[in-house]
RNA sequence: UGGGGUGUCGCCAAGCGGUAAGGCAUUGGACUCUGACUCCAACAUCCGUAGGUUCGAAUCCUACCACCCCAGCCA
């Protein structure tokens, strides 16, 4: 296997694997439990799983870590099928534990038995948990421990067999209830659980935990590099002791830690995006303000862009929260190369083109920097709508829109100059009343009139009305860590945003009417835009992905 | 008071004893039929703190400080 110049620390840590000969390959393996839907930070460990695996010339399993049936779907084992195709992803093999590894499991659980390193004990879960000690006092030891081997073994069996009910015995490793490493005090690896797996049915009355199941899978399945966050550190020892005890061949597979991306502003965790979801706080798993795989793909975010966030934040053992610009910078990134053009008013405003009495069809490039992308057809007639925020009675230094007596380029058309500012009743505009400039027509304006402005606009014979979807951030401006707050008890309703969404109607060009469900535009100068799936024929639904960048500064 | 980690620019992050990469953000400016994109420029005499070793330290040593994780029959 190659070695490759590292750029990360994990990547170091292969190499040496590599070169002094602990590992041959790279095979990696993300293993979520089908309970919850992904999020941005499970995209992280996705990504660096899958490119550190591939940059080896290795590859990846997807593995669902179903050890616990209380808690498991198979409609989540599902959406992550999907999930991780639409970020482009590809396994090896997708691999359920429970299917798979059960049966072998149970057999090293046994052997630990014989070898006199796990026993059976029958102290209730109360029992257990006060003898661990705390974090600064020793635990004792069970009563049970010592029991002998062909007891305990006998007991195990029965319990496979249906004969105890959950919370009867416990299978434990024995190991050191003085240990300092709290996760080394005799871990329980075997309990009861008579409730129906989603994959095995009733197959299986006792399941194996995290630390017996989690090393013994990564074996069996051949992988070398186990890949997980940083709360996994303390587990180590114990996954190595499992990996000695019951697997003893050369080549064991090596876990190696790195922090979890946090994002400033966003909550992450599964059961506190259930309880938003759950409290009706958003519009389900795929709001497009969470930050769930689901939600972002709703709101238009690219895989591409999420990636190469992900990338770009690198992987560190430190802890970071990253602001979401940095993120923002990559999606409009992408959406920017691949996002097609079209015109959107907003917020608008009549102008009258008073020397035009027909209309004319004008041509609107889809993506200036995509030369293949093609162009689509608009309008230019007597009667366009512009945004209002593009016209001002009392202009800001360096405005350069439309103003009084002034001018401006109208995107694909022409260069118009206002005349008239025409008020109704209340004292408001209620239009304007403009002169276009014949010889200015886009592409072939040889007039030489100089014009420092550009907008969009969508003409009166040519729009129809969509729906447009704004949002916020789903939490407080000031609240930059909601997962910390809430565990610290604050209310969802104290650190919620009131109006982190928004619906306004909007005047679309009609070009937009053929747009497809997570279709994505760049409404011009406006932002970017995709088609959410809730719109019907007679009403489009618009998200806004994320605002263009503006640098206009009225202030100087 | 135990164990395990981490501390380099506002935020990520290179750096691995030879005199602080890069990205995001920010600020100027150029360009522009998107005030977008692109481009150009500015942005840590300093690397948690204090000592020490060395010709030379963010990199080695010592002490201290701060923050994160661990007491599920969850993963």
């Amino acid at each position: 296997m190659k070695i490759i110049e590292p750029s990360n620390f994990i990547e170091e840590e292969i190499n040496k694997d590599l070169e002094n000969g602990k590992a041959k390959e790279v095979i990696t393996r993300f293993p979520p439990e089908p309970s919850g839907y992904w999020h941005i930070g499970h995209c992280k460990a996705i990504t660096f799983n899958f490119e550190i695996a591939k940059k080896y010339g290795g590859y990846t399993y997807l593995r669902m870590d179903d050890t616990n049936p209380t808690k498991e779907d198979g409609d989540f084992a599902d959406s992550y099928l999907a999930d991780l195709k639409w970020l482009g992803y590809q396994p090896k093999k997708l691999i359920y534990a429970s299917e798979a590894y059960f049966e072998d499991m149970y057999h090293f659980a046994e052997n630990l038995i014989k070898s006199g390193d796990a026993y059976i004990d029958e102290q209730s879960q109360e029992e257990v948990s006060k003898s661990r000690g705390t974090l600064t006092t020793p635990g004792t030891e069970s009563p049970y421990r010592n029991r002998p081997v062909e007891e305990s073994l006998q007991i195990f069996r029965d319990m496979r067999a249906g004969k105890y009910d959950d919370g009867q015995v416990v299978l434990r490793a024995k190991i050191d209830m003085a240990h300092p490493n709290m996760n080394m005090r005799d871990p329980v690896i075997y309990r009861v659980q008579k409730v129906k797996h989603y994959r095995t049915g009733n197959k299986w009355c006792i399941y194996p935990m995290y630390d017996f199941a989690h090393p013994l899978e990564d074996a069996l399945e051949g992988v070398t590099f186990s890949l997980c966050d940083m709360s996994f550190e303390d587990h180590r020892p114990l996954y190595n002791w499992v990996l000695e005890k019951c697997w003893k061949k050369p080549y064991p597979p090596r876990q190696i830690e790195f922090a979890r991306l946090n994002l400033e502003n966003v909550l992450l965790g599964k059961r506190f995006l259930r309880r938003v979801v759950n409290e009706k706080k958003v519009m389900g798993w795929d709001d497009p303000r969470l930050f769930t795989l689901v939600g972002m793909r709703r709101r238009g975010f690219t895989a591409k862009g999420i990636k190469d966030f992900i990338l770009s934040a690198g992987v560190t053992k430190a802890d970071a929260t990253v602001p979401q610009s940095a993120l923002n910078f990559h999606i409009r990134n992408d959406l920017n190369n691949i996002a097609t053009r079209a015109m959107v008013v907003l917020d608008p405003l009549k102008v009258v083109i008073t020397n035009l009495d027909k209309s004319e069809e004008i041509e609107i490039e889809n993506n200036p920097n995509d030369e293949n992308a093609g162009s689509h057809k608009s309008l230019f007639s007597r009667e366009i709508f512009i945004e209002k925020e593009d016209f001002s009675l009392n202009p800001p230094p360096k405005y350069n829109r439309l103003v009084e007596g002034g001018i401006v380029r109208l995107k694909g058309a022409y260069i118009i100059r206002c005349d008239k500012v025409v008020f109704n009743e209340n004292g408001e505009i209620d239009h304007l009343e403009c002169e276009y400039l014949p010889e200015t027509k886009s592409g072939q304006d040889n007039s030489g009139i100089k014009c420092k402005g550009t907008i969009h606009f969508v003409s009166a014979e040519n729009y129809f009305p969509v729906t447009i979807r704004e949002f916020k951030n789903l939490f407080k401006e000031e609240i930059t860590d909601p997962t910390k707050a809430l565990i610290e008890g604050a209310s969802l309703d104290d650190i919620l945003e009131p109006n982190s969404l928004v619906n306004r109607t909007a005047y679309a060009e009609n070009f937009l009417k053929t747009a497809k469900v997570e279709d994505r535009f760049q409404f011009m100068r406006k932002g970017y835009y995709c088609l959410d799936k809730d719109s019907t024929a007679d009403n489009l639904i618009f998200n806004l992905t994320i605002n263009l960048k503006d640098s206009f500064k009225p202030t100087k």
